[in-house]
DNA sequence: GTGAAAGCGCTAACAC
DNA sequence: GTGTTAGCGCTTTCAC
């Protein structure tokens, strides 16, 4: 317990064992060109000092710091955690870190995070946009400097790299589907934020379902929650619209988890007044044990970020720059509940 | 768009602006020596030219990175979600970056973790002990090289610094007195793992309110969940057991979100024959759209990140080594639910 | 297979 | 109020 000390450096360990520093350094990094004794009796040696790499040092040295940070808008949101995890689960494999940080759906926040995180040396960028995000300059910035972004689930269109999503129009398309099927054609759309791409996506689904079934789009039926549902005013107001409309609504598609736990606590004030049929996208993991029943859409967001991840550990690994770029679309499952 | 440029050093803005580096330095820095006309232009001309502090020098020179390491069990869990908010909250405006990083309540992740926290040189750390922890030579480790710790939640009798906690014997203690003033004296008690503090705390208060009742302490209504209710299967075991005892339970305390959910589920599963009055602790905020109802205890989570994260700022900048170390106890609210 | 030397970008003592 | 200088701990050529 030797207290207050300083950690033992590279240069301690050479001291000690007589060696280099450089041949330290290699030896701890098991590099091929070391003796096997050597590599032993450092690594050793190192262990006895509780010897601890300044990464600091070695980022600042090797302009590489194994280090992935993410931007999502909440960890508390069940589909982010497990889209972490799916990124922990690869970084941690090859050898990464990873630094998280949330925006709270604040273009603010995301602002300064972003900022935070580019400067705070990591090697690449995994980001979902926040809902209230519609001015990219700052990820433009970023991007610029070379920093290599992989984008997920929210993505920005038009800055050109890697994205990993949701096959968002089919899911929606698949959803309203199964409530046409089920006699249903006066659907109401309560949507997340207009400029997020899941929320254009789900509801261009939306309305192919409809069209192909020759039900009229009526406009009054889609509600849009520009906070995310992180206002329960704005759930409470949308539904509000929709269940007024004159020609009433008999089924309701909902575009995200937020918005459903709202909209189901609004009905449940109202005290089971209402009957509704409700589907919506959920990866909660409680979302089974809500009354009233909700239908829900899985999305496969530990995969999600497995992809992710794998993609930007091989951007960042890059050889030579990259210029072709894909988008990788996921299923979604559909859990019907009567 | 200048594509791949590297970014601008402080020696470039020196170069630019004839004046040295250590002066642009401190004119970043908002050091009170330099004059005002020279802050300005320096700050002004970065912004130009899209500086950005090279994070990894700055550390290796100064020894301050301005970050702090938070390691949760799990930032799905609503509890640790909103306390790492709390500390967020705290650390940014105190210029404070913050670092993630989940146990997932296995001591080996937890490991590897703190090591990692530690050597991604951040200047203090906040921790919450995984379920499966019982051997604390790795934080020990690291508190031995000068390393402010803080501990919230789950934290370790024997190490010596500061601690934030829920005063979780009496919050137990009230629960349990609730279900006896209710009129029950059968009540199985469903704990987290045996060796986390917040077990052991809230057991004992679960024990005191049965001993003031007079009502005999019952071993066979007690069950212990090693995994912290992460494994469905052992939960489903403790609930089996419980419930089958000869002389009956008429009502459930459980210490934990997690194992509240799986004996939800498994309650469900049963088709609702099972009616039994359940009070435990939960920071869920879906938890009371949950069928059937659950009375919960709901600590103040966001509150115990800020003042955790205050104490650990107060632990890095003093200027003295700290010899006194204070533990902080927070109530919780318990919501009856009839 | 190992060593010597240079330097990443920044900060902070010291000088004036 | 500003400049000079040294060096944080590490990696990586270039020698041999």
């Amino acid at each position: 317990m030797n207290y207050l000390s300083k950690p033992a450096t590279i240069k301690d360990i050479a001291k000690a064992l007589h060696i280099s520093a450089s041949t330290v350094s290699r030896a701890l990094n098991d590099n091929f060109e070391v003796s096997t004794e050597t590599k032993v009796k450092v690594q050793a040696y190192a262990k006895t000092v509780n010897y601890r790499l300044n990464t600091a040092a070695s980022t600042l040295r090797s302009r590489r710091s194994y280090s992935l940070g993410v931007m999502v808008a909440d960890v508390a949101n069940s589909f982010f955690s497990q889209t972490i995890n799916g990124i922990e689960s690869v970084a941690y494999e090859r050898g990464y870190n990873v630094v998280i940080a949330q925006s709270h759906d604040s273009h603010e926040r995301e602002l300064i995070n972003i900022d935070h995180l580019a400067t705070r040396s990591v090697d690449g960028l995994l980001i979902s946009m926040s809902a209230q995000t519609s001015n990219y300059e700052h990820i433009e910035n970023v991007h610029s400097t070379g920093m290599p972004i992989v984008f997920f689930d929210r993505v920005v269109e038009s800055i050109n790299t890697f994205k990993v999503i949701t096959d968002n129009f089919k899911t929606a398309f698949d959803a309203t589907e199964i409530l046409i099927s089920k006699g249903f054609t006066r659907i109401a759309h309560l949507a997340n934020a207009p400029q997020l791409s899941i929320t254009v996506e789900r509801l261009a689904g939306y309305r192919a379902a409809l069209e192909k079934h020759a039900i009229p789009y009526d406009e009054n039926l889609v509600k849009f929650c520009p906070g995310g549902g992180r206002d329960a005013v704005e759930v409470e107001d949308a539904l509000r619209s929709v269940l007024s409309d004159p020609s009433g609504i008999e089924a309701l598609f909902v575009a995200s988890d937020r918005i459903i736990i709202e909209s189901v606590r609004w009905l449940n004030m109202l005290n089971h007044t209402i009957d509704l049929p409700i589907i919506g996208f959920s990866n909660s993991d409680v979302i089974d044990l809500i009354r009233p029943k909700v239908s829900f859409i899985r999305q496969s967001a530990f995969e999600m970020g497995q992809v992710a991840a794998r993609m930007l550990i091989k951007l960042i690994e890059s050889k030579y720059p990259v210029y072709t770029f894909e988008t990788e679309m996921l299923g979604a499952e559909i859990h019907w509940r009567d």
